[in-house]
DNA sequence: ATATCTGCCGAATAGCCGTTCGGGAGCCTA
DNA sequence: TAGGCTCCCGAACGGCTATTCGGCAGATAT
């Protein structure tokens, strides 16, 4: 958000840090706006309207995180085995969210509460985001069975998006963090 | 939300159920006032507020299933094994909240977006709820290591609380669903 | 110096939403 | 019958918010 920036990039980055913090249905354009330095009407000079910044920064942060978590594993060798590859993805997911990148965080708070018009348009880039992660846990799931690794999906996802609601950095580091979400999820609570 | 409750039970339930679908961001009084069979300033011949409202559904959502959580819990004999009682407790708040009880799910689902203010009030109701399972993790708890079960507790709750959001009656029950969230937290996906 | 384009502001508007107020219908009590 | 109480409605108000519009400063170009 340096003051160098576009006025375009510092109202995504703004919308992007206000979506995180304090959700979509408490997110106001004129907060927005003083976030990027500007008054509210000074963003339609940007966007046709709130919708299509609040829709940009989803977009941006569905990409940038799959586009992290996808690079992180597939520079593991090829021959690297599933299970190892879906924990690099787990902790890749956890440290980009606790790292402080205020976009992904945004997709991971506020998803939910987005309009059902613009849910369903987000729905499809959010697709080749979870697209992957069932690729991931299909090939690492020892059963096999299809039923369980979507439930398992649904839980992990969930599991992991819940961090940047109640970490605050203290003794344990993000990469710590990330570590043990993946132990938990892999080995279990009490083997 | 039979016509035979008084209008205050029919509120609280409209309220409940706009809650859990629609989030706190969404929730109009009008909508809420619609469920109850009535007009938004009939609701304010019962409650003081919305804001009133809001937080009565939350502590009865919390209150209601911290009673269920335990009775399942306790139901066990007192040589149960902390795991088992752990187990249970996960089954129970699953079941809870999958069996369509609109309190709870309101709860799992709004939470996170309550006006600061009143987050603080419904935080002590929450903190017996949270105490719960902490003891019950610490029980369990192979290791012993507190910063891990509080970790382990924050990705647990979240997991199951997003059952809600995703779950759709189909060929997994919310038996099933519940056993499955036991089974991957306690066992995990890959041991 | 004139014209133009970009990026922003000030003022104003329209709509939505929580809230207030006065009153009315039904019912119980005396 | 008269009074009072419960529960609800209709109308209206005020505040907040997204949005629109006209204009202005500064840079750039001609």
């Amino acid at each position: 958000m340096s003051d160098g920036d576009s006025g375009r990039k510092r109202i995504l980055d703004s919308a992007a840090f206000i979506l995180r913090t304090k959700g979509f249905g408490a997110a106001r354009l004129s907060e927005i706006a003083q976030g990027a330095g500007m008054l509210a009407p000074s963003i339609y000079h940007h966007f046709k309207s709130k919708d299509e910044v609040v829709e940009e920064v989803m977009l941006s942060g569905i990409y940038r995180n799959t586009r992290h978590i996808v690079a992180k594993v597939e520079v593991l060798g090829p021959e690297t085995a599933p299970v190892d590859r879906l924990r690099a993805a787990i902790v890749a997911h956890v440290e980009f969210l606790l790292s402080g990148d205020d976009y992904s965080s945004a997709v991971a708070r506020s998803f939910g509460d987005l309009p059902s018009e613009m849910k369903q348009r987000v729905l499809a880039a959010y697709a080749t985001f979870d697209s992957y992660w069932r690729d991931l846990l299909v090939a690492a799931s020892p059963s096999g069975n299809d039923a369980q690794t979507t439930v398992a999906r649904k839980f992990l996802i969930a599991m992991l998006d819940s961090c940047p609601s109640w970490y605050r950095a203290g003794r344990l580091g993000p990469t710590q963090i990330a570590n043990q979400a993946a132990d938990l999820f892999l080995g279990g609570f009490a083997p």
